[in-house]
DNA sequence: GAAGTGATTGTTACT
DNA sequence: AGTAACAATCACTTC
């Protein structure tokens, strides 16, 4: 199987490949990780001066999976958090519009 | 009703 | 500006 590498957005395709790109594209929200990420980035930099992203990457990941529910918690929870914010715009993109529509194309 | 799929999010460092 | 491992996600899509 081959790694997906380029963020995935290139390799899709196949398997119906219906869903097309919305106009408003409401975007996710972010995930647990990246919140993490936020947090971590400052204390793994600081632990490993001079490491290139490969290594604080795969290094956060570690310590990522080595939290416990308990300490990803708080991530999570910025997650749904962040989530909730998703559902704003996946409202408002459903809704339409409301008199006036834009882009239109 | 259940299953799958794709699209997206953010970090750093480099070209 | 875009890409790369790392991980989550999870809303929408389709049968």
């Amino acid at each position: 199987m081959p790694k997906e590498t380029k963020t995935r957005k290139v390799a899709k395709k196949e398997t119906g490949g219906k869903r097309k790109k919305d106009p408003n594209a409401p975007k996710r929200g972010l995930s647990a990780y990246m919140f993490f990420a936020n947090e971590q980035r400052d204390k793994v930099r600081e632990d490993n001066p001079g490491i290139k992203f490969g290594e604080v990457g795969k290094l956060l990941g570690e310590k990522w999976k080595s939290l416990n529910e308990k300490q990803k918690t708080p991530y999570e929870a910025k997650a749904a958090a962040d989530k909730k914010r998703y559902e704003e715009e996946k409202a408002a993109y459903t809704a339409g519009g409301d008199d006036d529509e834009e882009e239109e194309d």
